[in-house]
DNA sequence: TTGAAGATGTGACAAAAGTCACCAATAAGC
DNA sequence: GCTTATTGGTGACTTTTGTCACATCTTCAA
C-alpha cells in the first residue's frame, strides 16, 4: 500500500467519524508501523496512546504465568484495541499481548487528547462503545468455547474463525502454532487434526491446514 | 430496606451522576424488584430497558447448549449490566443469564431515553465506559482461570471471589452449586474440596464452606 | 550433497476430570 | 417417631488431555 496520510486512512476505514473529528485526529495522530511478528503490546507496559488499526492484522492473546498463550481475537483495519482504550484512559498496565501478524500500520492517538475526543465528538463516543461491545461479544464466544467444549470442538471453532478472518481456506498454520493459540500441546493437536481429516473436513499440508467446509 | 424512591437510590449508589442526570433518571425510570432466585434475563430475550442495580445481588452466567452453566460475575448496588447496555442499545437478544441471588431491586431505564442520556450527560457516558471496562477486566480474569488453570486452582479462585463478593467467610454454597458454577460435577468438586480442607485452607460444613485464608 | 533445523507422526504412559453406582448423614415434613 | 429428599463421601472405571521418547520427512543453507 502506497504512503497514505492519516487523513486518507481515516476516510477509508473510519468514514463514520464526523468531519471535525477526522481533522482533529489528522492533526494529532502519528502513523506507526510494525513488522510482521513484532510485539505491539505486552503485560506490564504503560500506554501513552491508543491505536487505530488501518492496515495489516493484529493478534490479541492472553499470556499465562507459565508462559502459555491463549488466543482471543484479531484486530483488522477499522478496529481499535479495546484494551488500549482501557489502559490509556485508566493509565494502567496492559494485561494482554498484541502482536502484528502481518506488517501493520496504526494511527496512534496520544492519551492527552482522549478526554477531548470523548467529550466533544459524538462519533468517537459511539465508536468506543461499539468497540467495547464487539470485543465483549467476542470474549463471550471465547469463554463459551473454553467453558463448554472439548478441545476437538474448540479446534474446529478456531479453524473456522481463522478462515473467516484470514479470508482463505489455506490456513498458514503449523500444528505447533495452533497448539499455542489453544494453550494445548502439539501432539494432541496433530492427533485431533488427523481425526478431522479422516472425517473429510480438512486436508493437512505441511505448514498449512486446508479447510473444506 | 425501607421504601426508597428512585432519587434516594440514585443519591446513594450513583453519587457521581450529575444533578440533571439524576433528575432525568428519577423522572423516567421505574423501580423493579426481583425475588431471590428469580431469573432476570435469559438468552433470546429482548430488552426494553437497561437496569441499574440498587439493592441485592445479581449473578451473571453463561449457559451452554447442553444446559451447563458457567459463572461469570456478580452485580451489586451501583453496578449496571454491561450486557443490558449492549442489548438494549443494539436491540439484540441477550446471550447470558442473570439471576437474582437475593431479593434485588433495580432501576429500569427505558431504551427510548438511552440516546438522550449518552448524548447529553457526561457522567452517564463515563459511567457506561467504566462499566464496560470493569466487566471486560472481569471477563479477562475468568478467561485466564479457565484457560491456564486446572479445576483445583479455579476452585480456589472461585471461593476467594465469593468471600470477597458475599463479604463473608461462611460461604452458603452446596457442592452441587459450586459444581454448576464451574461447569463441573459434584463428585469432582467434593474431592477437590476435601483436598483443600486437608491442606487446612477451608473447613467443610453442611451447605457451607468456610474460607480460612 | 549433506547436515541441521523444523514440522509432523506415533506409541506408551501419566494425570486430570467426568461418570456411575451406591452409601451415609442430615434436615424437613408428616 | 418415621419417611423422604437433599447433601455429601467414596471406589471403580472411562475419557480426555498432556507428556515423553523417538522416528520421518521436508526445507534450506553451507
Amino acid at each position: 500500500m502506497a504512503n497514505l496520510s492519516a487523513n486518507d486512512y481515516l476516510n477509508k476505514y473510519f468514514p463514520q467519524f464526523e468531519l471535525a473529528l477526522k481533522e482533529k485526529l489528522a492533526q494529532h495522530t502519528s502513523i506507526k508501523t510494525f513488522e510482521a511478528g513484532e510485539l505491539m503490546m505486552q503485560p506490564g507496559q504503560y500506554f501513552r496512546s491508543t491505536m487505530l488499526v488501518v492496515d495489516g492484522k493484529v493478534k490479541l492473546y492472553r499470556q499465562g504465568e507459565d508462559g502459555g498463550e491463549f488466543f482471543m481475537y484479531y484486530l483488522e483495519p477499522g478496529n481499535a484495541c479495546a484494551l488500549s482504550l482501557i489502559c490509556a484512559t485508566k493509565q494502567e498496565t496492559s494485561e494482554v499481548m498484541a502482536k502484528a501478524v502481518e506488517k501493520t500500520t496504526v494511527l496512534a492517538i496520544p492519551i492527552e487528547i482522549m478526554d477531548d475526543l470523548v467529550r466533544n465528538y459524538k462519533t468517537w463516543y459511539y465508536f468506543t462503545l461499539e468497540t467495547y461491545r464487539n470485543r465483549f461479544e467476542e470474549l463471550l464466544q471465547v469463554i463459551d468455547s473454553v467453558a463448554f467444549k472439548g478441545l476437538d470442538e474448540r479446534l474446529l471453532f478456531y479453524l473456522k474463525k481463522q478462515t473467516e478472518k484470514l479470508n482463505t481456506k489455506q490456513l498458514p498454520l503449523t500444528h505447533q502454532e495452533i497448539a499455542a493459540d489453544l494453550n494445548s500441546s502439539r501432539e494432541v493437536i496433530s492427533r485431533l487434526l488427523k481425526k478431522i481429516e479422516q472425517r473429510g473436513d480438512v486436508i493437512l499440508h505441511r505448514n498449512a491446514v486446508e479447510w473444506l467446509k
